[in-house]
DNA sequence: TGCTGATATGCAGGCGGGTCGATGCTGTTG
DNA sequence: CAACAGCATCGACCCGCCTGCATATCAGCA
């Protein structure tokens, strides 16, 4: 279990609108949103997507959260694997950066009418 | 302490994007989503917007779900609190509907680039 | 008024999750 | 090679939450 988001890059999970949404792809999107759903880890987004390159290490994010750095690593582990955020590793630190399109198709699926295409090519 | 959304309806809680989210808009945030982050809740929403008036009552959503009575009502009662829902009761049964714009607005706050203006009045 | 049906609330059990301190790992540096 | 710094993992504690059962509340009805 893990990359929810990334792993299937948000494989048709039913919109909210529209049928009643299945059981399996409530279950999928409230993982995700359960990532999502935590003072802390809105934050940790917050913080990375306004850093100067649009990336931080964990070092720069232990201080402004107020939390300790082993607690920050676990929910940056937790937005990692919830598709929302990739790590990619320089030297001793890892820098973590907000995979684009991720949180913008969760707020597509909250919202389905009102959209135009969403394109996604395939 | 109830309806984070409608009570205050949504009160400029920073969006995700731009500057840092503030710690208490954090927690504003991560309430309402807390509301969405649960399987049984987001069919609760997909099931009442998706119901012939866009309204249902609780012996409508207890079969389909699977669960029992008072579980049910416990979860349309945290989606109410939330702001996601607005209760009426007419007779004997309470119905249940969706307040039209909230999910739209958390979606708006996930999202910040791409949208126009916010309007709002105020 | 007394009974039945639809909901809400109280209570309790059990699991999941946030947090921290300690520790292990891995590059960097002297 | 030794010492050190940045992160991840582990174990543990504690609180919050999902769920069901039992019960209270309230409206409609005989």
């Amino acid at each position: 279990m893990g990359t929810a988001l990334a792993e299937m890059t948000m494989p048709q999970i039913s919109p909210l609108a529209g049928e009643p949404i299945e059981r399996a792809d409530a279950e999928r999107l409230a993982g995700v949103l359960k990532a999502l759903a935590d003072p802390a880890r809105l934050r940790l987004l917050s913080l990375i997507q306004s850093a100067p390159e649009g990336e931080a290490c964990v070092c720069d994010l232990t201080a402004p959260l107020g939390l300790s750095q082993p607690t920050v690593s676990h929910h940056l582990r937790i937005l990692t694997e919830a598709g929302l955020l990739e790590r990619e590793k320089r030297g001793v630190w890892a820098y973590y950066r907000l995979v684009p399109a991720a949180i913008a198709t969760i707020a597509d699926l909250l919202t389905p009418p009102r959209k135009r295409a969403t394109k996604k090519a395939r």
